[in-house]
DNA sequence: CCTTAGTACTACGCGATACATAGTAGCGGG
DNA sequence: CCCGCTACTATGTATCGCGTAGTACTAAGG
């Protein structure tokens, strides 16, 4: 279960995971939320995930397409724009910043 | 400068930093700031690193103690108490599980 | 004395977003 | 029809970093 600090440090987190994964390839809202959804410390749900889609779709970053599915409803495939790609490289940029310092402060030890 | 990413990518991120630097020995609030400002991807300012000190206090993770200046007003030293320490140490691990999905999906190519 | 700059800390309103909840709709099977 | 799974939408709430606007202390300079 998440508590308050763990909510508050997937701010901002989410929008980089999806990005890291729709750029793997393309993929759908559904596939997207069950593999973010498994991974140790995101645990995304859908209500986080499909708001930030619609939102990096609405800022040219995703295109879209829809297609049949074999098993249920149309299903909505994403794919990153090339504006999608450069925020994804100036994100991982800014996220290696963020994690290197963290490191710093983690390792870092008595000073 | 911060975007609206950036911003909310530090929402969490906070916490684990002043408690990091905090355990690394005691230190006062200023010097606190002063620190996290001039780290890469951090760049804390006050009025976040003082409530945090604030939070995290009246959370009974941190102990206090004033001593005079020798060049201004009062400082504030803090250091962390047994909670604190624990504390710190679940929230490494839970950066570490988050950290390391990220690198996963950043690193994991196409898939 | 006043002003300035640096040290040290407080208060507050705003905007953004993850989360839980509550759905809708399509498909296949019983 | 109902149920379970697939696939997606909408909404209200709580939280917190950020920018702004201070207060107060110390020392140095005019």
């Amino acid at each position: 279960m998440k508590g308050r600090w763990e909510t508050q440090l997937r701010k901002g987190v989410v929008e980089l995971a999806v990005l890291a994964a729709i750029a793997r390839g393309e993929t759908y809202g559904y596939r997207i939320v069950e593999e973010l959804r498994a991974l140790p410390g995101l645990e995304l749900t859908e209500s986080t995930v499909y708001p930030v889609l619609t939102r990096l779709a609405g800022e040219g970053l995703l295109a879209i397409r829809a297609e049949d599915s074999p098993t249920g409803p149309t299903r909505r495939y994403y794919r990153l724009t090339a504006d999608g790609t450069r925020r994804l490289q100036g994100m991982a940029a800014e996220w290696t910043r963020v994690t290197g310092s963290l490191k710093g402060l983690l390792e870092g030890g008595p000073q």
